[in-house]
DNA sequence: TTTCCATACATCACTAAATTAGGTATTTAC
DNA sequence: GTAAATACCTAATTTAGTGATGTATGGAAA
């Protein structure tokens, strides 16, 4: 907060509707970003940051377990690597039940769109 | 389940897609529909099912404490009425403050599919 | 040179939306 | 007469996500 002086702090709502309907993504926004290329967990939280102009963030409480159970389904696999600079990074790779997963999602994904306008635009 | 006999049993997935982000989207989905004209609780969970062609449906566990709690915050007000065949009946209706939320919403709803399109195209 | 930020992994206590399962009461259909 | 539909409601539980914290290394600035 540096020299926090006489402002008005707004908390970023945290029932917004970005971050209650987010909610339920997270497999989907995993599973697509691991299809491009195998990534790293740090890489990926950067990624979804970048991607979405800062609209959404994965943080670690989050990414670390939801990597962790998505590799226990079998949908990825990891291995331990060495970056040039002799830091340890866990790349993930997505499997093919991965991609099928990621399919089933995608294409829920688009039928929930169109369901969830169905009932806004139905006035 | 009546003369359970020798069928395998699928019982329906409670984390699929639909079911995990659809989590947030029901104040939505309510203001939405009050949006059109005052409805009951029990008429309410009825559109949702009818417009969605059966694929959401809001159980009155959460349907009934969310409308209390937008009541609550001033964006429902709510009047008994007693219909022909003598059921007690207690439409919700909108109020200003409920229409301008409804409006935050339909736009951060929009912001938020093309962020998430974002991620998923990014291939 | 030590202090701070970024990188990189991870776990744990807690919050709150949604589910499951119960409850009351009246009306309608078989 | 009893089962299903209508119509309201609450309480215990589950679980995705948050916030806080911990470990460790690398690089930059002071």
């Amino acid at each position: 907060m540096g020299r926090s002086s006489f402002v008005i702090m707004f908390k970023e709502d945290p029932v917004s509707l970005r971050n209650q309907i987010r909610k339920g993504s997270s497999e989907l926004v995993l599973l697509s970003l691991l299809q491009q290329r195998p990534m790293y967990g740090y890489e990926i939280s950067q990624e979804i940051a970048r991607l979405s102009g800062g609209y959404f963030e994965m943080k670690e409480g989050l990414l670390y377990p939801t990597l962790h159970r998505l590799q226990n389904e079998g949908l990825l696999s990891s291995q331990w690597q060495q970056a040039e600079n002799d830091r340890r990074r866990k790349y993930y790779t997505i499997t093919a039940a991965g991609r099928e997963r990621l399919q089933e999602q995608s294409s829920e994904w688009q039928t929930f769109m169109q369901k969830l306008q169905a009932i806004i635009n139905s006035a």
